[in-house]
DNA sequence: GATTATAATCAACACAGTGTTCATTAAGCA
DNA sequence: TGCTTAATGAACACTGTGTTGATTATAATC
């Protein structure tokens, strides 16, 4: 399963490519010329790779998605009512999260904080949202009236936070990220506001 | 101000043809040759009106957006705190809210989930943002360390809701979902998802 | 280190869509 | 009704697309 060494540099003088347009103009406006001439390569190779700019951008986001899910499938074994009442498991695990988020942040920032694709915001929504599910009791009855609105609440709100930490730089160091996200979602976002 | 009727019909055609195809594919897919086939309209009548197809899109935002921001600050007078005192208050002007997004519903279905332009997101998270700031007190002192983030947080999150509500046809009346966003607001998610 | 496989290059292609023009036709306005 | 201006249709040069076939360059394999 080994790549061609010339592959790989194509491939990541591609993306370095992308990264730099992206902070120039609107993903909309760029054109695969564009690409190839910042990535100092032939056009044909570009289509060589990928069938268009969207296949490459979805080849990005789906590789960062499966990492994701990788990290959380592996290292979120316990079920989510043991988690809440060991937040230091949770907070552990959240930790080692902002610390892969931190690591590809060039990518994530293209993606959640310039304007490149609404997609993607839905899809690492719909990932925390499944592995929420994955990590609930299946016999945990009663539930409130609407879950699925509790459910698009939550997702919605992290991968905000999410964005708003990678928009500012990132200043805040994961650790403190990961106990703030778990904080505000135990308590309410209006318990923050007033006092601590 | 009045407008022309043949630029009223032809904006209007513009703006249909506009959102029968973002059923049928992605607005980065769409030309303006395609709208205006669709619009039965001379593709020299749209460049008339808009530079280009971004054009169209932001215009179509900014216009909702200026309504929105309308109702809002002619309707939403006394400060949050008053608010959260009267929580009828707050429920009816929620519900105005709530009724406006339902007679546009076909707009904010194709800005919010329709794979269209992910800054929408954005503004729409900021109009909220600048009203909450507009209704909270100027000396609100002390304030958890970080505000910013429990604002990234809130705003996402209601945002979250109102997309979900459009992408399941808005079956929950305008008046349920304003109360469901002011009390999972006021509870935390968590409070919500176990009881009631 | 020579051989082999294949990635990358280059030039060329037809094609789709853009944004603009100008003369002509049609529709709203007063 | 006549005046004004919006909409049309055809043409324009131009940019970018996606594909091709032949050629060169560079890893991988022996």
């Amino acid at each position: 399963m080994k790549q061609d060494l010339r592959v790989k540099k194509t491939k990541k003088a591609i993306r370095h490519a992308l990264l730099r347009l992206v902070d120039k103009k609107t993903f909309a406006r760029i054109s695969v010329s564009d690409i190839c001439d910042e990535a100092e390569i032939n056009r044909g190779t570009f289509y060589l790779h990928y069938t268009d700019k969207f296949d490459l951008l979805e080849k990005i986001q789906q590789e960062l998605l499966d990492h994701l899910w990788m990290i959380v499938t592996t290292r979120m074994t316990e079920k989510i009512n043991v988690l809440t009442e060991k937040p230091d498991t949770l907070k552990i695990f959240a930790t080692e999260l902002f610390h892969y988020l931190d690591q590809e942040a060039d990518l994530f920032y293209m993606l959640l904080v310039n304007t490149v694709d609404p997609s993607f915001h839905n899809r690492l929504k719909g990932l925390i949202q499944k592995n929420m599910e994955r990590l609930s009791h299946p016999a945990e009855e009663p539930v409130s009236f609407h879950v699925d609105y509790v459910m698009a609440y939550v997702t919605s709100a992290i991968v905000g936070m999410l964005q708003h930490w990678l928009a500012n730089g990132r200043k805040i160091p994961p650790e403190e990220m990961a106990l703030l996200v778990v904080k505000i979602n135990l308590n309410g976002p209006m318990k923050m506001m007033s006092g601590e």
